[in-house]
DNA sequence: ATGGTTGCCTTGCAA
């Protein structure tokens, strides 16, 4: 089973992409997420036509999530239980088989003194709390999608220039080991040791030329999953221009279990 | 030196 998590940024400006990448890759699921439309203007043509069943939470202009499976997709939550309805729509999580898949847009937190940084810290410990209460990390659970944190040095392109910057700040880092504690893995790190991989590059700057990246898409796995991982891929050739399409300023990431 | 680019549509704001 191969399980994608890719932060689109807006889905429906790249239709091409988005169809190119589900008949390269062919994910049994794929995690969305910033996908900017709300549910009634959802492109859901692409992933029928694909023979993809899919499941989104949207919303005008902002964040919105999406899950698209090949198999039948179960049992699907939309937000915390505890959320008000006209919430951010930041979480969809589903079951696609036999594995729990929960997508998350983690809030990007702005600048570390912005009140946007708090909310993100704060909806953080609600996603940890949330897990721990309703969810059990001896089951195979993947946490994947936009985490807007960068977990260490290897996965930042200038780690001194970014420590206490938000995307790279302790309060982060703590946040992320509260996951780790609960028994989640870090997918990526079972088979790349290695730093200078990314996930995202700024727009600005020629960010990418320069492989000026963080890795902030992440696969967290239980335990289960874990010892099923053969391989995570970061596709980076999804953050190039194709066919005169822009590209998100995500590169897709995949991690394929046995 | 707080620059640069993209997407949505609040042509400013979030990222």
């Amino acid at each position: 089973m191969k399980i994608t998590t890719w932060n689109v940024n807006s889905l429906r400006t790249r239709p091409n992409r988005l169809r190119q990448f589900l008949e390269t890759e062919a994910p049994d699921v794929l995690c969305l997420q910033e996908t900017k439309v709300e549910d009634a203007s959802f492109p859901r043509e692409t992933f029928d036509e694909l023979g993809y069943q899919v499941e989104f939470f949207g919303e005008k202009t902002y964040n919105g999530v999406a899950i698209a499976a090949r198999q039948s997709i179960e049992s699907v939550q939309r937000a915390f239980p505890t959320d008000e309805t006209d919430c951010q729509r930041r979480l969809i999580a589903a079951t696609v088989g036999g594995v729990r898949v929960v997508n998350v847009y983690v809030p990007n937190g702005s600048s570390v003194d912005s009140p946007k940084f708090a909310f993100k810290l704060e909806w953080l410990g609600q996603l940890r709390q949330w897990l721990a209460s309703e969810h059990d990390a001896g089951q195979p659970l993947a946490l994947c999608g936009d985490f807007n944190i960068a977990p260490d040095d290897r996965d930042v392109w200038a780690p001194d220039k970014w420590r206490g910057n938000v995307l790279f700040h302790p309060d982060e880092h703590a946040a992320l080991k509260e996951f780790q504690d609960w028994g989640l893995h870090d997918a990526f790190r079972l088979h790349h040791e290695e730093g200078g991989l990314y996930s995202w590059w700024d727009y600005r700057g020629g960010a990418f030329r320069f492989n000026h990246g963080l890795r902030i898409d992440l696969i967290l796995v239980t335990k289960p999953l874990a010892d099923r991982c053969t391989g995570v891929s970061i596709h980076r050739d999804t953050r190039k221009v194709l066919d005169g399409e822009k590209p998100s300023d995500h590169a897709a990431v995949s991690a394929v279990f046995a």
